[in-house]
DNA sequence: CGATTTCCCTGGCCGC
DNA sequence: TGCGGCCAGGGAAATC
C-alpha cells in the first residue's frame, strides 16, 4: 500500500541510482497495464520525480541534450498499486530477463548491465510512457490536487474543497483531488491527529487548519521513517520502513486511543476500512 | 455529468 | 493438515 511517503522514499533512492542511465531493453508481463514499459527503450533517464503516489521518471532520447530539439522528453510513469516494488538489479547475468523471478511485471535493462525491476504480486500497479507536459490519460493523475508541501495546499483550499462536496471527508482525502498522496493509512492518521471525524462533511476554518497541518506532519513523519511496512512494502533497497511503529490509529481498532484512552473503533467508509476515536474525533 | 458502485488481483489468515 | 471463504485496497471502468 505505497502512499506518498513510501513512493517518496523509493524516489530518493532511485534518483541517484539511475539518473543518467540509458535503457537498452525491456521485458514485461503480457498485460496492457505493464506492456507500455517497452516504450522507454532507447531513452536516457534524466531524473526520478514523483506526483502524489506516482513515480515520474523523466526520459530523453539517448544522446539528446536537455532542452534540445528533442523537446521536453517523456515520463515513464510507474504506479505501485498495492504490492508494487521497484529495485535496481546489478546482476548482469539476469539482464536479459530470461530467468524468472516471481511476480515480475517489467524489467528494464540499462546500458551499464544493471536493470530496473518492477514486481507486483497483485497487479494493481500500472506503467505508462507519455510525452512530458501533456495529459497522461491517467484520470487520477490528470486531476490530481496540490502536493501537500506545496503552498497551493492550505487550510482555505482544503476547507472550500471539502465543503463543496457532500461526500465524507475521508473519501475526499482518498480521491487525490484535494491533496495528493494520501492513502488509507495516512488519511486515518491525519484525521486522528487533527481530531476530525472521518465521516464529517464540513470543516470549520479552525479544523481545516488543524487537518492541513496534520496531513503535512503525518506525511513528513512517514517520509522521515522511510514509509510504513505492514506486509508488502519494501523500499528500492529491499528494506522495510519504520512508520508502522508510530501509528496512532490505523489498524488499531479495539486498542485504546493514545490521546484519551477510549477504545478505537472500526467502521467502513466508501468501502474502505476506517479506524477512529469516537471521543476525540468529532463531526 | 458528477456521484456511486463494481471490478481487478492473490497471499495470508481464520475457522472448521 | 487441508481447504473454503473472506479481507486488504488504489484506481479505472461501468453504472446510476
Amino acid at each position: 500500500m505505497p502512499e506518498l511517503p513510501e513512493v517518496e522514499t523509493i524516489r530518493r533512492q532511485l534518483d541517484p541510482a539511475i539518473s543518467g542511465a540509458v535503457i537498452t531493453d525491456c521485458v514485461t508481463f503480457d498485460h496492457p497495464k505493464f506492456t507500455p514499459a517497452h516504450l522507454a527503450v532507447g531513452r536516457r533517464v534524466v531524473s526520478v520525480g514523483r506526483r502524489g503516489k506516482y513515480l515520474l521518471v523523466h526520459l530523453l532520447p539517448d544522446g539528446a541534450a536537455t532542452g534540445s530539439a528533442a523537446g521536453n522528453g517523456e515520463h515513464l510513469i510507474v504506479h505501485l498499486g498495492m504490492t508494487g516494488r521497484l529495485h535496481v538489479d546489478a546482476d548482469r547475468r539476469r539482464a536479459t530477463g530470461t530467468d524468472d523471478e516471481p511476480y515480475r511485471r517489467a524489467r528494464w535493462t540499462l546500458a551499464d548491465g544493471r536493470s530496473l525491476v518492477f514486481t507486483d504480486v497483485r497487479r494493481f500497479g500500472r506503467i505508462a510512457v507519455v510525452p512530458n507536459g501533456a495529459p497522461t490519460g491517467l484520470a487520477t493523475l490528470d486531476r490530481m490536487g496540490p502536493e501537500p508541501f506545496d503552498p497551493a495546499f492550505d487550510a482555505l483550499a482544503l476547507r472550500s474543497g471539502v465543503n463543496a462536496s457532500r461526500r465524507a471527508i475521508k473519501t475526499q482525502l482518498l480521491s487525490q483531488q484535494l491533496v495528493a498522496g494520501l492513502g488509507n493509512i495516512y488519511a486515518d492518521e491525519a484525521l486522528w491527529a487533527a481530531g476530525v471525524h472521518p465521516a464529517a462533511r464540513r470543516l470549520t476554518v479552525a479544523r481545516a487548519e488543524r487537518l492541513a497541518q496534520a496531513i503535512r506532519s503525518v506525511l513528513s513523519a512517514g517520509i522521515e521513517a522511510g514509509g510504513t511496512t505492514l506486509r508488502d512494502y519494501r523500499d528500492a533497497n529491499g528494506d522495510s520502513g519504520g512508520f508502522q511503529f508510530q501509528l496512532h490509529c490505523y489498524g488499531r481498532a479495539g486498542e485504546p486511543c493514545d490521546r484519551c484512552a477510549a477504545e478505537l473503533v472500526r467502521t467502513v467508509i466508501d468501502a474502505r476500512s476506517t479506524t477512529f476515536c469516537r471521543v476525540c474525533q468529532r463531526r
